[in-house]
DNA sequence: CCTACCGATCGGTAGG
DNA sequence: CCTACCGATCGGTAGG
């Protein structure tokens, strides 16, 4: 009942493999990911799951592409009205951990996982999340530069430094999400990041250039 | 050759599984780590292997716990000569980061990538996983409130904020570590933790109790 | 897109 | 601690 598509259908379905596929990649892991359940979970056969594809790996590498697209789409494209530097800075970085509270099961952000899970293991999929992190981290240096010749930051600020620090509070955030789904993460990292983007501001004892939309953590 | 094998020797055995298995997991995580690669990697047979726990699950447990000792003996162990409070947490932290640095392959820390595989995986792994993570967070925030109490962190200081904070830092520099191997990340790290700990500190321009033994990171 | 099938490997057991 | 074996599942192919 189901031979000869019209290649709208393949491509809708192929859609419909991936989705399911990052849904079972964000508990099991890209590698934990098998053939047989996603095609189990489709309702299809694995022979028609697979021939989309052709290998596994080439399944982990367009999931991971659509996990990028869609990083894209919910983080950084929504900022693109954000004044360069200081403003878009502490935007782009409350998207993210706003895109981690997102959906169901483990929470947390896919590509972190997947860094994590690769990290050790050479290949295609490897490249392409250290591919993508190079992208980020270009977006991320970018704009701190801009933020400094804006003169929102001091002239000697160590880029690199701000920047390994920024991703540092994504990751507490990420991870507190994942284990504890606690729901003072988003103003953990709020407060955070408004303090690295302040540098004046004695430990958070001033206005940030996000002032008006925080509240503090309450005390532990 | 080898069947009647003396208590001492069982448990010999047993660690040269256990070192095998942590390895293996370094790179494939503890799921990926199957019997029968342990037994090729160790020359013995599955049946020998698995024998030693009866399941693969108990395998994982011993090789997380042999892992949760090993971070314990590594890190905090290390710095039980240093003052509480904020010069234990200075060393503490960068003892974590020194760990991460240790031996060959991802780098990292192995607890901090179980973490993340085995967050959206409800079971007796994941239990142990949130067990050590809430004594780790235990003696983190003990120390942060014996700095508070020594005066060396203001008296209105959010603990818990702070705790956030400083594990941020660390989770960067595993980040770093397994992606990159940048080796300014214990640098980047001491230099972060060190302002965390220095609350009047205007952006790291001042002396922090580590300021003679930390370099600044090269401008990026 | 399916049925039918492949060799390899999985976790684990029986029996010694 | 081994050999021998179990059913289940793995990634993938042949052929339609």
């Amino acid at each position: 009942m189901s031979p000869r598509k019209s290649a709208a259908e393949t491509a809708t379905t192929r859609t419909r493999i991936i989705e399911c596929a990052l849904a079972l990649a964000s508990t099991d892991g890209l590698e934990g990911l098998t053939i047989g359940r996603l095609a189990t979970g489709l309702g299809m056969s694995k022979a028609g799951v697979i021939g989309h594809f052709g290998t596994k790996e080439a399944l982990q590498l367009a999931t991971l592409d659509a996990a990028v697209q869609a990083f894209r789409l919910r983080v950084p494209a929504r900022v693109v009205g954000a004044r360069p530097g200081a403003e878009r800075l502490a935007r782009v970085f409350e998207e993210w951990v706003g895109y981690m509270q997102d959906g169901e099961a483990p929470g947390g952000c896919f590509l972190t996982s997947v860094a994590t899970e690769f990290d050790g293991r050479p290949g295609l999929v490897r490249d392409a999340v250290l591919a993508a992190f190079s992208d980020w981290s270009a977006y991320v240096t970018s704009e701190i530069r801009a933020a400094v010749e804006a003169g929102e930051l001091p002239a000697e600020t160590d880029v690199d430094q701000l920047a390994f620090e920024l991703n540092g509070v994504a990751l507490a955030a990420d991870q507190a999400t994942r284990l504890h789904r606690d729901p003072s993460v988003p103003s953990r990292a709020r407060w955070a990041i408004g303090r690295l983007l302040t540098p004046g501001d004695p430990y958070g004892r001033q206005a940030s250039p996000l002032a008006e939309e925080r509240t503090a953590p309450s005390r532990g």
